[in-house]
DNA sequence: ATTCATGATTCGAC
DNA sequence: GTCGAATCATGAAT
């Protein structure tokens, strides 16, 4: 420390005496010494200076005493007369370095993310709209409303910590800015500091405070995205669909299998009978396609399957056609269903049931023949596996609408082109609708 | 942990 | 816009 003292004590004499040689400052009589007393001066303003850089070793009391000490210093009005007009030669640089920065770019895209997902700005649900977005995105399947809700409390609760923690900040700030002032105010008994400066200062504060803001901020947005892919992002919540769909969108598939191509009506019906949307039977549907005729050999026994529960239930609705044709006026069997999406009665099991036994599905003919027509798909089915040509090239579920290329053929052509014995009234083509 | 099944996405062709 | 094809990512079975 006496190092630092001598030097300090050097400093301050080198200053002072440039001060008063250039800028000609002159510094008020000193008390109780006359003004040629050079040494006697130097030695004043070294004393000063010396208590002001010891004055962080001491403990409160003793700085306290001392602070009040140089307030009373007969060469302190001396010393802030000099601090002055130091300051006034480097305010322009001060000034200089002092400068409007610009909105930060990045903060306001944090700013805008939190806005949109709800997290800040005025409470709305806790982000319900982006939640319903992507809500829809994800295809509106039956747990949703679980999902949503759930995605909703979790926003909910980063909302609320990022609000306390923000809260938190913005006090700490508002704290410390107001304890830095009145320190400056303190210090401007000592030293010169403009209005202007604590303006800088509280400036700087707010700035470093916002820098801590931000990373709150960027935290946040990072936890709203984690929650949002996992909760939201439909590729990672993908969902098998119920046994149920499954089966409707297969029973569907076979039963088209010359068209596998669903008309957007059909779509429709599908998706509402299988509780998902449109674009879900689209993609069911294309995945179907392109993974059946990838691996036909894989699929037969599923189609064999859907073949015979098609032809079941095709029976079965015939069964009933036809009770209730002799109970009221004859009719044809489609009358209850025709314009409509039937499941059981549409499709190309019509074709396979026609075909088995040289009979047109057409009025009570079908009746008699039902029986034998399940019994023999039933034999069919077990003999043959659904796959040979006993029946004229119309195999049950062989795969007949694919072509050579590996496509179906003429896809666009309902299947009802395909069979002339198909009475006008039936309904199992995609666009039939 | 690995493998398979499956729903969703992307990309280029039409 | 739809389609096929390739791919990704996840769930379920092993």
């Amino acid at each position: 420390m006496d190092d630092q003292a001598r030097i300090m004590q050097s400093i301050g004499g080198v200053s002072l005496a440039g001060h008063s040689v250039q800028g000609g400052m002159t510094l008020p009589p000193p008390h109780g010494h006359d003004g040629t007393d050079g040494d006697g001066r130097k030695q004043d303003i070294g004393d000063i200076l010396h208590q002001i850089m010891t004055i962080t070793d001491q403990s409160l009391d003793e700085a306290q005493a001392k602070k009040h000490g140089l307030n009373c210093h007969r060469m302190k009005p001396a010393l802030f007369s000099v601090l002055c007009e130091i300051k006034e030669k480097t305010g322009l640089s001060i000034r200089g370095a002092q400068e409007e920065d610009p909105p930060d770019p990045q903060l306001m895209r944090l700013d805008n993310m939190l806005l949109a997902e709800g997290v800040a700005g005025p409470e709305k649900g806790g982000g319900s709209a982006a939640a319903a977005a992507a809500a829809a995105a994800s295809g509106g399947a039956g747990d949703n409303s679980i999902e949503h809700s759930d995605y909703r409390a979790k926003l909910t609760q980063i909302r609320q910590i990022y609000h306390t923690e923000l809260e938190k900040y913005e006090q700490a700030c508002n704290e410390f800015t107001t304890h830095v002032m009145n320190l400056l105010r303190e210090q401007s008994r000592t030293r010169p500091i403009s209005p202007k400066e604590i303006e800088r200062m509280v400036g700087i504060i707010h700035r470093k405070f916002s820098s801590i803001q931000m990373q709150l901020k960027q935290s946040t947005c990072e936890a709203v995205m984690i929650l949002r892919s996992r909760f939201l992002d439909a590729r990672r919540k993908r969902r098998n669909f119920s046994k149920q769909a499954t089966e409707i969108l297969n029973e569907y598939f076979y039963s088209h299998l010359s068209n596998p191509y669903p008309s957007e009506e059909a779509k429709e019906e599908l998706a509402k009978k299988c509780s998902i949307t449109v674009s879900q039977v689209s993609n069911w549907f294309g995945n179907k396609r392109i993974r059946y005729k990838k691996n036909i050999g894989k699929f037969q026994e599923e189609a064999n399957l859907y073949a015979a529960k098609t032809a079941v239930n095709a029976a079965h609705a015939a069964a009933a056609a036809v009770q209730n044709s002799q109970a009221n006026s004859p009719n044809t069997p489609n009358s209850g269903s025709s314009g409509s999406f039937n499941l059981p009665n549409s499709g190309d099991m019509f074709l396979s049931m026609q075909s088995l036994n040289g009979d047109s599905y057409q009025g009570a003919q079908v009746g008699a023949n039902v029986q034998s027509q399940v019994d023999t798909l039933r034999h069919v089915i077990s003999q043959t596996a659904g796959y040979n040509d006993a029946l004229g090239g119309r195999t049950m579920y062989s795969p007949h609408g694919l072509n050579a290329n590996g496509g179906w053929q003429d896809a666009t052509t309902p299947s009802s082109v395909i069979s002339p014995t198909e009475g006008p009234g039936s309904v199992h083509s995609d666009t039939s609708n």
